[in-house]
DNA sequence: CCAAAAGTGTTTAAGCTACACCCATGG
DNA sequence: CCATGGGTGTAGCTTAAACACTTTTGG
């Protein structure tokens, strides 16, 4: 039997899921599909989310839904804002849709995002007809989840830049070239190659291994791993004040 | 009559004020007491908060219950986490407390911070018995709230190294010893006096005015005060990745 | 004239920026 | 042998960090 839910009180994850073929980051979502008398009423995608059970934390709210729909669990995630404006179901189609389901027209969302990658979710045999769209380029989305993904999004790009959370969206092994194109992919800018590996290869948590990529046309390149134990020895809070 | 309220869900707002007169970060909290048969049962600090009405944002609760709290409106405001663990409203104080109030057992709370100065708020006549204390030297705090305030802080700590948020605590005319101890209040760390001078002497939005300060005794400093709007116009992003 | 806080310069080191070509490999 | 992506070095500039004394003012 299910958990007693909280009615008006619901988590919705932000999955960012980088591509590292197509270098091209993420985000998933599932089919929101509704007809009645042969008309399509609702045909667009929403986020991933439910209600708060009655005994639980929101991160186990948040991993508890993140479990659900792709089966993984462990991965990094973030809470990073709740949402709660009285209109934010009533769309048209919204309120269709609630109709259908056990919610609260007025219910607050706190809202995560998580990060891994592309090809650790099988999409195919999901049973959410879950799908990835680049962040850049979403489909129609329902309530205000358009809204979330994209603070979610500005979130990210701000972390990232101060900590080391990009390794959680690439391989155990990576190619610097590799982490340049993340950067790139999710900051939206051009790199200098040079001056971004010299300062990766500088740092002592990027681990050079003795290991070169395998089965890539063309010269294979030198794979590196992140050493977060190494990270958290040496971290030193700096207090650079730049305003 | 009482808009219609949402009775598992409120706002905690952490009010920091600055002082400038014993450069001391200070939260405004207000006095919890009871007592039956002579016994006092609880007698500690809380945070204030309230309720979200059915029909207002989250933004508008916590500017509310600013207002009601100070009578100040327009303040600076952040919403920094939501808190909503299961027990977070369980300890012993909390539910006799409780008890006496409209309050769900069950209740997430969103949590705010505002930035202002002490000497803004008139917290003699206060109908809560509102009270500053130092950021570090908080007393007896009941529910989660010295979780809330610790988090807020952190988040406060490092939102103050990239944005021009101090300014929100300081007075709109202000010397460079003023800021540079208020930065080291917040940060709890000293800072070279010459170093910092020439930084912030530099950026063009720090403004020297044609004043100095009056009715100090020893040499009164040069004025300056910070412009919100050129700071906008010449703001570039930049990303670099410091990891 | 004295106490107190304001204000001032220089040197060194580190790190960011810009920039163009050769190399190694698999096919 | 060639196409492709991997990999390399330097110089100039900006900015942070360290460091101690003089000046101005009100009382």
């Amino acid at each position: 039997m299910e958990p007693e839910k909280i009615l008006n009180i619901s988590v919705d994850c932000v999955v960012f899921g980088y591509d590292i073929t197509t270098k091209s980051l993420n985000v998933l979502v599932i089919k929101r599909f509704l007809e009645a008398e042969g008309k399509v009423l609702v045909d667009d995608y929403v986020l991933t989310g439910y209600h708060v059970y009655k005994q639980e934390t929101l991160d186990q709210t948040a991993t508890r839904v993140l479990k659900e729909l792709t089966g993984l669990t462990g991965q990094y995630k973030k809470q990073f804002k709740a949402f709660g404006n009285p209109d934010r179901l009533t769309n048209e189609k919204d309120i269709i849709w609630i109709k259908n389901e056990e919610f609260n027209l007025r219910t607050i969302t706190i809202a995560y995002y998580f990060l891994l990658k592309t090809e650790d979710v099988d999409v195919n045999k999901n049973k959410y007809q879950a799908k990835w769209f680049p962040v850049n380029n979403l489909p129609e989305l329902g309530f205000d989840h358009k809204k979330i993904i994209e603070e979610a999004y500005e979130d990210l790009k701000i972390k990232c830049l101060s900590e080391p959370i990009i390794f959680k969206l690439l391989p155990d092994k990576f190619t610097i070239n590799e982490a340049q194109d993340l950067y790139q992919s999710i900051l939206g800018i051009e790199i200098d190659n040079r001056n971004f590996r010299r300062k990766l290869i500088n740092k002592k948590y990027i681990i050079a291994l003795d290991e070169k990529q395998v089965g890539v046309s063309k010269k294979p390149a030198q794979l590196y791993m992140f050493s977060l134990d190494l990270y958290e020895k040496m971290f030193k809070k700096n207090y650079l004040i730049n305003i």
